[in-house]
DNA sequence: ATGAAAGCGCTAACAT
DNA sequence: ATGTTAGCGCTTTCAT
């Protein structure tokens, strides 16, 4: 009867960690079997057959025994944890991708452990190294790390990790996303196949939108179109921004419907903001002005006039990154390393096709 | 699905375990002391002294050594992981609260074991005993457990829990939030002095919601207004269910500037969603519709035109909920058990006062 | 199908 | 300021 004497240990609720004390041989005892029976039956339950079981299942339910993990973890060598990091918690671009990943490991029975990288390098360091401290069995960055000091490490560690939401060059071993270039790249041809010869770009500096940006911008130099009123803010995307960009915008350009201006943004976010300016200053989207989000979040199809962007899909993003570290933490051999889910251009009413 | 039969299911070794065998141990014997002093030297490094502490430095940067904090919260009975429960990721309402938690956390040492509560009670016995099973140093609840099973359960474990964005009156443990009750009270209120009479009422099924909602009727039943159109929707607040929100009640009921409307939505993204519709539709707001929102996201300010709302400081929250979790878990005593953070209603241009 | 022994890598507790 | 001993609670491995 050591176990109501461990029950009874557990009222005084005065110290901080005074934790169920109730260990895997207390419930063994109780069930007259062995730890390693119980741990079978925690671990495999088909394993234990009958009698033994029931004798087990009811030891557990008496003593409210709960499962340390952590010693399991310790001994086996596997945690069951997979270490997901996002750039920030608040951009809701990742929302939909994070979402996946979290139901899909939890429905293999893993756990997220969240990192937030933020967008200063010298933490990156330190939140690597206290990941790695945890021995997560999978990494999946949502995002990418950026100095190469990481990425090396990481590579060292030995951990599976699945890059997320780009396209690197160089991964560091799994890899999931699409091409920014590409992307900036598309959006600078399909407004110059409607017609559209003057252009602003509204971005925030994360570092992919800065790349789409970029590459946007090259397509349009290529094309001899060069004076591009550029405003990039440091910080989140935010519909103030966007009212605030387009404002800044309109200081130094003339638009109307005999010369329309097309706004391109990094973000949907953004460009919603323009959309809601342009409303309050009594511009007609698209006949004066011309609008282009990025990333089809789920208020794009429903702003006023319906809001033309990129669409990156999320939750596919996140299945496929889930479902590929899964893969390879069950040892099946000839998973795919790189998937390149691509973007469409969908175009709704804030751009439209210029009559010449 | 089950999962713990999942568990069973994954198929035991995955054989990618190729981790650094770099042991503290290891580190102690190419420095020349014992593992204790490696240890100390992690831990509190300022307890050991010049040349053996360089030896020490030394050695590990040599070999890459990595701490092991699962063998560490072992023995010391300290995992230093902190469980957050979230409702759902999706939902933009507590990213601020989640951020806040998150760099609080993480200044202090603590990591951010994620679990989704999802809405469904089933899963969430299951959660909580995967969380446990973790040992977590503390548990923040960002909204709350439903079942008493499971209240129980966690007060047994003796974990410090703090229940967020509610004011329950058998709170767990430790709890910051506000009165949903008041808050719904107050809109009425606020809107009944305004010259409101007309009301309709857009939800989702969210229960802290739900609660304001039916708060804010009976304020109205208590003067006299019966007939306000309700219109209830199951999962998450979005843009579009504000527009089709708007839709629906525009079919039952006529408004005008004569009679306006007032439109109270149980979240910003749907009154977002009303504004919308009302521009695409030609009305005028505030003139022919009212439209309230809740919880002052960070768009409600700069919507057109601007949206009165509810304000919940989400960042306050978060900061309340770390700050008394780690003073907790510094062992202080006597600190604050339970925080009403309040709310404020924020008039803007969505809303006026009404002429006689 | 079940059990016994050993030890995962670290730190508490007690020396020195 | 540093070292020694023991053991946290589980699972691996081998035996029956």
């Amino acid at each position: 009867m050591d176990i109501g004497t461990n029950m009874a240990d557990l009222s005084p609720p005065a110290g901080n960690k005074n934790r169920s004390s109730v260990t895997l041989s207390d419930v063994a005892r109780l069930a007259g079997v062995a730890p390693m029976t119980v741990s079978r039956y925690l671990n495999s339950p088909q394993t234990v057959k009958g009698a033994t079981r029931d004798k087990v299942q009811r030891a557990i339910e008496q003593t409210g025994y709960v499962h340390n993990r952590l010693a399991g973890a310790l001994r086996s060598n596997r945690t069951r944890l997979v270490a997901v990091v996002l750039p920030m918690v608040t951009n809701p671009l990742f929302s939909d991708t994070f979402q996946a990943i979290s139901t899909r490991l939890a429905a293999s029975g893993y756990q997220v452990l969240l990192g937030v990288s933020g967008h200063q390098r010298e933490q990156e360091e330190e939140l690597l190294e206290v990941i790695l401290s945890r021995r997560p069995d999978g990494i999946i960055l949502t995002g990418t790390l950026h100095t190469p000091g990481c990425r090396n490490r990481l590579r060292a560690s030995g951990v599976p990790v699945v890059e997320t939401w780009d396209l690197s060059p160089e991964p560091i071993d799994m890899l999931v996303g699409f091409s920014h270039e590409e992307a900036g790249r598309e959006v600078a041809r399909k407004l110059l196949a409607q017609g559209y010869r003057r252009f602003a770009l509204l971005a925030v500096d994360d570092p992919r939108g800065l790349r789409r940006a970029d590459s946007f911008l090259k397509a349009l130099n290529e094309q001899g179109i060069t004076d591009v009123s550029r405003h990039v803010t440091p910080g989140a995307p935010t519909l103030a921004l966007g009212r605030e960009g387009l404002s800044s915008v309109l200081e130094r350009s003339m638009t109307g419907p005999a010369q329309p201006l097309a706004i391109v943004c990094t973000s949907d976010t953004i460009a919603h903001g323009v959309l809601t300016e342009a409303a309050a200053r009594g511009l007609q989207v698209p006949y004066e002005l011309a609008v282009m989000g990025f990333g089809d979040m789920n208020f794009a199809a429903h702003t006023f006039p319906a809001l033309s962007t990129v669409k990156v899909d999320g939750t596919l993003i996140g299945d496929r990154a889930a479902h590929m570290l899964l893969q390879r933490l069950r040892g099946e051999e000839g998973g795919e390393r790189l998937q390149d889910v691509g973007f469409t251009l969908v175009e709704r009413d804030s751009t439209a096709t210029l009559r010449r």
